[in-house]
DNA sequence: GTTATAATTGTAATCATTACAAATGAATAA
DNA sequence: TTATTCATTTGTAATGATTACAATTATAAC
């Protein structure tokens, strides 16, 4: 079937690269190229990316794109609240557009970050009676079911 | 009252470094001076420090002390199982003796680092099934009590 | 158009951490 | 003891992500 190339463009619209620009409007914060490029790879790539990836990837369609202008956006929409940051290992920040409270998964063995779903309200908590708590960060890590059975197949092998 | 000096000692060992040498030499890793020193004030300084904060501090008693010594001997202990890493801030790795399961919150305020505790396995988590979880770590920031009553003060006065 | 302001770019600086080789210390055998 | 070997420490240089900053380019206001 052939659609009419306007409405095959609607058809891949990404409703939270929608919701995320109507986000920027309501600030006041202009969308440039370069923004709407990041800002679009991120809604993108829910994988949690990091400033590199953004970088190296981007730079293919806009070859003058500078690492500063990924680093100062990045802190613009950080600011703005339209993103989150994850500091789940040693090596660099990554980002997240996803700012429902969840939880990260690292595996060790092949670097893979997995979200998964955690409901912090109903453990009991002791120790922070009068504090403010703006954030919460939960990160796990050991290894993925993936990495798991491969390594069982080499063991496997093996004998 | 006046004890004779040796007794006087035996009050202020510290039963977190008793317990830490002994798995050392289990492990048949080596004590020598500055390892020593090093795992002293681990196990006196429950504060979470940075690899900079020890160093300087033991630079005092030991001045011709490395930071590469302080790198090295972190991550022998590390890979020993004797201690955890805290990334809960951007800047710094942090280093704690406390293996138990518990939470760290960061004060934005002041930059302050409290523990508490969290009962994670009664948290219904869904997303991991399969997975092989080893680790487990949980920041919240936002504002400690002491940050609040000044932040409260300080807006009474300039009513 | 001209001018003022905002955004982007390239380069240099920062800073925690690591790599590496030389110096020192401890253990062991002759 | 002395020589030899191995472990530990030290100093310095390299790494790499992030930031600072000034120059250039794009956008908005007039
Ligand atoms: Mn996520
Ligand atoms: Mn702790
Ligand atoms: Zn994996
Ligand atoms: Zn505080």
């Amino acid at each position: 079937m052939h659609l009419p190339l306007a409405q095959r463009e609607v058809i891949r619209v990404n409703p939270t690269l929608e919701k995320l620009k109507k986000q920027l409007s309501d600030k006041d914060i202009h969308l440039s190229h370069q923004r709407m490029k990041i800002l679009q790879y991120l809604a993108d790539h829910p994988s949690h990316p990091t400033a590199d990836q953004i970088f190296t990837d981007l730079k293919k369609s806009i070859p003058t794109l500078s690492k500063t202008t990924i680093y100062n956006t990045l802190r613009l929409f950080l600011e703005a609240g339209l993103i989150r940051v994850l500091n789940i290992d040693d090596y660099e920040t990554r980002y997240d557009t996803v700012l429902e409270d969840h939880g990260h998964f690292l595996c060790s063995q092949c670097g893979s970050i997995y979200n998964f779903s955690i409901d912090l309200t109903h453990s009991d908590i002791k120790g922070l009676e009068g504090f403010d708590i703006s954030a919460r960060d939960v990160y796990f890590s050991g290894r993925c079911p993936h990495c798991l059975a491969r390594l069982q197949d080499e063991n496997n092998v093996k004998e």
